[in-house]
DNA sequence: TGTACATCAGTGAACGCGCGTTCACTGATGTAC
DNA sequence: TGTACATCAGTGAACGCGCGTTCACTGATGTAC
């Protein structure tokens, strides 16, 4: 079947697609490189690959979905009602991932690619770690775990944007305690970037047990530790 | 006098690099684009540049200390005693200055520019943020302000690691508040990276009314708010 | 105040390299009768 | 089972563009005597 060779190939292509993500960045990516690791001509890559902004897009896409099966994976291998327990894996799963993929994770949670505008394939994907924080969230609310007290109060004009996205979600969770989860959601890739992008060279060494800290102290915050 | 025209030249330069950033990324700053547009030709630039990469670090080493003097001025419009309002001011400077000039930003606190090292120059410009929130926090140690409660407990390993940090600064804060300090520097720049870099579309739409939450709520887990 | 000289801004050509994309084409592989 | 035809993978040349950096040079501007 030449249908298997070829989706080999596409395989191929976004194999060496991330490995120049990795060696030189988003910017870099080129399909004249990848053609000439390939031992093709430069034209031939057309046949599997529309353009080089659609290869990105497919990294893009592939990068959010490889990072949401890990966290999905490791979230299911805690026990279902060790609350504490899911928050710490997805955490961990997320900074392991983009410990071994950090161009990946530059490409998705970096500085966006000028020029690049990204289309709607990326938008399901790319909420995936939120939507499985969320789960643990929504499971916390409804075993009526309490929270901790919540001053200052929420303003109105965010609680109102906060119902509005629980209810395209289906998410049972009020405006409150899912604003202390956006935060801990924040705190989580805010850390990991912080430290993928350097900014705790000379100020951090311990960065494991740092990261640790952090997803026990959000994790209280948000009523989950 | 030569020396005039010469510095003007190169903060023209720097002004149209600035320009490149915003209009297409870093990787795209071109010093035969920036001739062009001077009306010169291509090596003519190398008059007032000696290279690419150093044209790039002028410009981290402009940004951090724009951030900086941003940060430093709007510190010193609140009353000193008021520990509130000072960390207020430091944490809307730093967004108000990051909406002012995104690309800028990108560069700094995005990810790394590939195949850039960072020399040596931007490491202090790099710290005047943290600076700024530490002498805040200072403060309120040495008054003798209530911290909230600190558990769970900081593993030994990072405890060591603040201790020095501390006495690398010259800082007068324990190990528990400085780490509390630095994680609340961490999501001031992470809300901020998630705001610009898009992260909050289609999640959140008051964006103002959502970071002011965000700093009280962490300023709050530092004891200033 | 005027001349001689040094400095340095800017030129223009070149080196050697990169890129995305299109197009007409060859020739091997698979499919249908 | 064998032949005719359609499909499609890959070629090679081209278009039109970009880049950083070096080098020998012209010619204007400033400086020193």
């Amino acid at each position: 079947m030449r249908e298997r060779v070829r989706t080999e190939l596409v395989e191929e292509i976004k194999r060496l697609g991330r490995e120049q993500l990795a060696a030189e960045g988003a910017t870099a990516l080129s399909l004249r490189a990848i053609a000439r690791q390939l031992g093709m001509v430069s034209s031939a890559i057309y046949r599997y690959v529309p353009s080089r902004d659609a290869l990105l897009t497919m990294l893009i896409v592939d990068a959010y979905e490889a990072l949401g099966d890990a966290v999905d994976a490791a979230e299911r291998r805690a026990p279902r009602d060790d609350l504490a327990a899911r928050w710490r894996a997805i955490c961990r799963a997320v900074r392991r991932w983009a410990h071994a993929h950090p161009a990946e994770y530059a490409l998705i949670y970096g500085t966006p690619v000028p020029g690049y505008e990204a289309p709607e394939d990326t938008v399901d994907p790319a909420t995936r770690v939120a939507s499985a924080m969320l789960s643990v969230l929504t499971d916390a609310w409804r075993s009526g775990r309490p929270v901790p007290s919540d001053e200052p109060a929420l303003a109105p004009s965010v609680a109102r944007d906060l119902r509005e996205l629980a209810a395209r979600l289906g998410a049972d969770v009020p405006p409150a305690p899912l604003a202390r989860g956006l935060q801990a959601w924040t705190m989580i890739f805010g850390t990991v970037s912080f430290e993928l992008f350097g900014h705790y060279h000379h100020v951090i060494d311990h960065l494991d047990v740092w990261f640790d800290d952090v997803i026990d102290r959000t994790g209280a915050s948000v009523g989950l530790v």
